[in-house]
RNA sequence: GGGAAGUUAGCUCAGCUGGUCAGAGCACCUGCCUUACAAGCAGGGGGUCGUGGGUUCGAACCCCUCACUUCCCA
């Protein structure tokens, strides 16, 4: 415990953030055990890649899981939440040619090895950025268990699930069109192509039949591709072209012979119902070209450069080819015309280059027979997903998948365990973690590993084990897997999510966890996605140093739900900061009217308020427990913040005001205690959610645990639950704030102590405004208070509240206007009058009280209860104040 | 073309399985430096919950129509 007479009039976390992490990581907080007397709890941290810096994704993604690991921790459970980076295969790749350009070499100059070399000391460097700034985040992860996807064991992890998926036919290899990013020079699975739409043209160009009885106009969006077309193709009902079918056209410019074919994925309707048929350089065209037998005639070369097949166009780009390609059909007169036309192009994930589609000999893993029981674990409700309509995008996927291309013209990345029998007439391939002795099949014993790497996806499929030791059965493993929630953004699921969970079931036979907790996306002010080229995006790191860390996770948890994107807004900032400053002063009030280390409640001291605040916060414990358990976080913390805010600053603290300045008072110490407990369970339930702050704190409480982050975590307990105190203090907030709302009206000056009169039929609420005067004092003015039973002779200068068990007058002497005073008595009957119609109208309408929940119908029938004594005694004032008038 | 989500106070958003749910923060108006807090306290104004229908005793919440926005997939 710190010294209460040193504590600052601010907390600045700026000052104190680092410092307490630092404590926190010293200690070993953020380490999980293997312990048996305790339950595990798991979460994989998505791992973040080497090539990037923390964003405001990372920051909400790193929020959330941490809110949860602390929690549970805090629960007794061995939170274990494990951290780690990805080796980013291409975006890496691409980081390290840029480098070595830089010093005008090519990467095959400087050889594979050396390439490596390169790509891991730049890890080195510039790898563990983002885990240093994830730790400004206050993220208690266990560092000691940190991975990486190029670690030896996960490296054989992958290497095993490799050659096991092998040999259970799961992966092949073959020849098949893919999609090629001509900049980043490798294939790229289905997922990683982006479709843009791109305002482009039609291009109808004209083939001469052979025969020379004509031309059949074609319609094609890439003009250029002509020079490796192998036939048209019409549809075989299309009643235009059924005589053409089997006839031959001369490709212009080339003079190829193609023959014209019928093939019923040719759409009628589209251009001139004839399409242009390049089996080498479009997917749907070489499934055609499987189907008709069809010549591949591939025109270009992996840059994306025409190739010796153009013929002259060779050595043209693209883009290049296309233009003189045009103007040469339109020369040649075989360009019929120019369409404008507004498509959609698939460009790289990672680069924005137009994807070019390439046959190509690549490893794929076949889908179908792992997509099933990947369906079937969500579909039985063994994963569930929050909220549960992503699991419909999840479906949809994962019904409808293609075979994933997992093989990278890359090195930097897992290699190929794959190896291919030197022997020229051989060419076996072995699939095995380490090349054979001798061929299985010529028995020769010279092998050359396949040149490829995997896919980086294909490793942080295997995240959530491999990370545990998997394929060893390690402790690790053993204790911490299953994991229990994956927290990640929509964005990934397929990606990742899709990948892990038919991966993990493959490979462990269970699955990777039981809950995937999807969040939205954070966006700038305007709902735009934060980007590079938009230059919108707010460094995270930024506002930490401004606001500290707490205010950031502050901003990012309020007022936020599930899977829904949420805008940057920095008076959110502003929010959590005062947040941060209104309990920081609240703890410091508590702290300096506290004289016993740890005052205790003598429950024959407990008064209304005192019962009211700790049946309050018992609710609120349970509140946020269930709503943590939901995954309800940004419930949870505003439940906390109108609890804090609210309940604990607003009333009870000066509530117990009285009790704390007078020195004599016997319940004084109960009221410590009280502050000092509510206090502290308010703190814990916070500090998942506000880690620094609340730590701050708690390290000044007396007798507390060494940190806040390994205390326990608040237990509700029922019988403190006090419907009748809640109920009764009802009746104190709404006098109160019935007495402050006339004030205001009358312009009473708030210095003024006013009298008030309490008349109530009830014994119980007379008794609890009689030992309510003290902080009715402070809280409405009220000088001197009278109590007394219904009936006593009211002076007619005296303005009326109604309050829903009984009336308080106040005399103003002269300074009340009875005309006014009647003027605003009707208004307040009329109200009174309106809401009782609405309450008749609920309770007279048929089926109503009989099919409506019992409680329902009584809480209605105490409501009209309510409505009508005020409209009773508001109609006897009005009566009094008549006569009193009529008198005159 | 297929699918998903959203449309609630001036702004940004909560509102769980239909029954004080019409809310919060910020902004705005009024009055207060009341010895924890002016990053504060007290009071107030403001929304027929996108449109039109339907189900129900009762709908922001369920169903359908349309409009607009965003996203994903092809």
């Amino acid at each position: 415990m710190q010294d209460k007479n040193s504590i600052p009039a601010n907390f600045n976390p700026l000052d104190r953030e680092d410092q307490i992490y630092k404590n926190w990581e010293a200690k070993g907080y953020f380490h999980a055990e293997t312990d048996p007397s305790k339950r595990p709890y798991t979460i994989m941290m998505p791992p973040p890649n080497i090539t990037g810096q923390l964003h405001m994704g990372h920051a909400l993604d790193s929020t959330l899981q941490d809110i949860l690991i602390r929690w549970r921790r805090m629960q007794g459970y061995s939170a274990l939440w494990l951290p780690g980076t990805d080796h980013a295969s291409i975006a890496t790749e691409a980081k390290v040619v840029d480098q070595i350009r830089s010093e005008g070499l090519q990467k095959e100059e400087i050889g594979r090895e050396g390439f490596l070399e390169r790509s891991w000391a730049w890890k080195e460097k510039y790898g563990s950025t983002i885990s240093r700034q994830l730790r400004k985040m206050g993220a208690s992860c266990d560092w000691e268990r940190e991975r990486f996807t190029l670690d030896k064991g996960l490296s054989d992890a992958v290497e095993t699930v490799f050659v096991d998926l092998y040999n259970k036919g799961l992966i092949y290899r073959g020849k098949r069109m893919v999609n090629w990013c001509p900049d980043c020079n490798t294939s790229i699975s289905d997922i990683e192509v982006v479709f843009k739409d791109q305002a482009s043209h039609l291009w109808h160009l004209d083939y001469p039949l052979e025969d020379g009885s004509g031309v059949l106009s074609v319609a094609t969006t890439r003009p250029e591709t002509m020079l490796g077309d192998t036939a048209v193709a019409v549809h075989p009902d299309d009643p235009r072209y059924t005589e053409l079918v089997g006839k031959y056209l001369v490709l212009p410019l080339v003079g190829r012979r193609i023959p014209i074919i019928a093939d019923d994925y040719v759409s009628r309707e589209f251009g001139t119902g004839c399409v242009k048929i390049t089996p080498a350089h479009d997917p749907n065209d070489f499934q055609m070209g499987e189907r008709h037998g069809l010549e591949f005639i591939e025109v270009m070369d992996e840059h994306g450069i025409m190739n010796e097949q153009a013929g002259t166009y060779a050595g043209l780009t693209r883009e290049a080819c296309r233009v003189k390609i045009v103007a040469d059909l339109e020369a040649a007169g075989a360009l019929h015309h120019i369409e404008p036309y507004s498509h959609s192009v698939g460009t790289c994930q990672r680069c924005g280059t137009t994807v070019e589609p390439r046959a190509s000999l690549q490893w794929f893993v076949k889908m179908e027979p792992l997509a099933k029981p990947a369906i079937d674990v969500v579909e039985e409700g063994e994963i569930r997903f929050v909220p549960a309509h992503f699991e419909k995008t999840y479906f949809n996927w994962m019904q409808n998948i293609r075979d994933w291309c997992i093989s990278r013209q890359l090195w930097w990345g897992h290699r190929i365990p794959a190896w291919y029998c030197e022997n020229e007439a051989c060419g076996h391939v072995h699939v095995a973690k380490a090349a054979p002795e001798t061929c299985e099949n010529c028995g020769g014993t010279a092998f050359r590993q396949d040149e490829d790497t995997l896919d980086t996806w294909f490793s942080s499929a295997l995240w959530p084990f491999s990370t545990l030791g998997w394929p060893e059965h390690t402790p690790d493993f053993e204790y911490f897997y299953p994991t229990d929630v994956l927290v990640t953004g929509y964005d990934i699921i397929f990606f990742w999510v899709a990948r892990m969970i038919f991966s993990a079931i493959e490979q462990t036979g269970r699955i990777p966890f039981h809950t995937v907790s999807i969040h939205g996306m954070v966006r700038d002010s305007l709902g735009r996605k934060m980007s590079k080229s938009l230059n919108n995006g707010v460094d995270p790191l930024d506002i930490i140093a401004k606001y500290g860390a707490d205010a950031l996770r502050y901003a990012l948890v309020t007022g936020t739900a599930p899977g829904n994107d949420q805008r940057y807004q920095e008076e959110v900032l502003d929010a959590g900061r005062a947040f941060s400053n209104k309990i920081w002063n609240a703890f410091r009030f508590v702290l300096m009217n506290l004289d016993e280390d740890e005052p205790e409640i003598d429950v024959q001291q407990l008064q209304l308020e005192d019962r009211w605040i700790l049946s309050r916060v018992n609710t609120v414990i349970d509140d946020v427990t269930k709503s943590l358990e939901g995954f309800e976080l940004g419930v949870a913390l505003a439940r906390i913040y109108s609890f804090i805010w609210e309940e604990f600053c607003d009333w009870y603290i000066e509530m117990a005001k009285p009790r704390l300045f007078d020195k004599t008072h016997a319940g004084r110490t109960t009221a410590q205690a009280i502050l000092l407990q509510v206090l502290r369970q308010s703190m814990q339930l916070l500090h998942p959610f506000m880690p620094f702050l609340t730590e701050e704190v708690y390290q000044y409480l007396p007798q507390s645990a060494e940190s806040i982050m390994i205390s326990t975590w608040p237990e509700a307990k029922p019988e403190l639950i006090d419907v009748n105190a809640e109920k009764n203090m009802s009746v104190l907030f709404d006098a109160t704030r019935q007495i402050r709302q006339l004030r205001m009206e009358m312009q009473v000056s708030p210095k003024k102590r006013i009298q008030a009169l309490v008349l109530s039929e009830d014994r119980e609420v007379r008794a609890h405004f009689v030992t309510a005067a003290a902080y009715l004092e402070r809280l409405a003015g009220v000088g001197t208070l009278e109590v007394a039973e219904t009936g006593t002779e009211v002076d007619t200068s005296a303005l009326t509240v109604v309050f829903s068990r009984g009336t308080i007058y106040i005399p103003m002497e002269d300074m009340v206007d009875l005309a006014k005073e009647r003027e605003r008595l009707r208004e307040e009957e009329g109200k009174l009058l309106s809401d009782l119609a609405h309450s008749d109208k609920t309770l007279g309408s048929p089926g109503f009280t009989d099919r409506a929940p019992a409680a329902v119908v009584q809480k209605e029938r105490d409501k009209r209860a309510d409505i009508e004594n005020r409209l009773k005694a508001t109609r006897e004032r009005l009566a009094a104040l008549g006569e009193a008038a009529a008198a005159k």
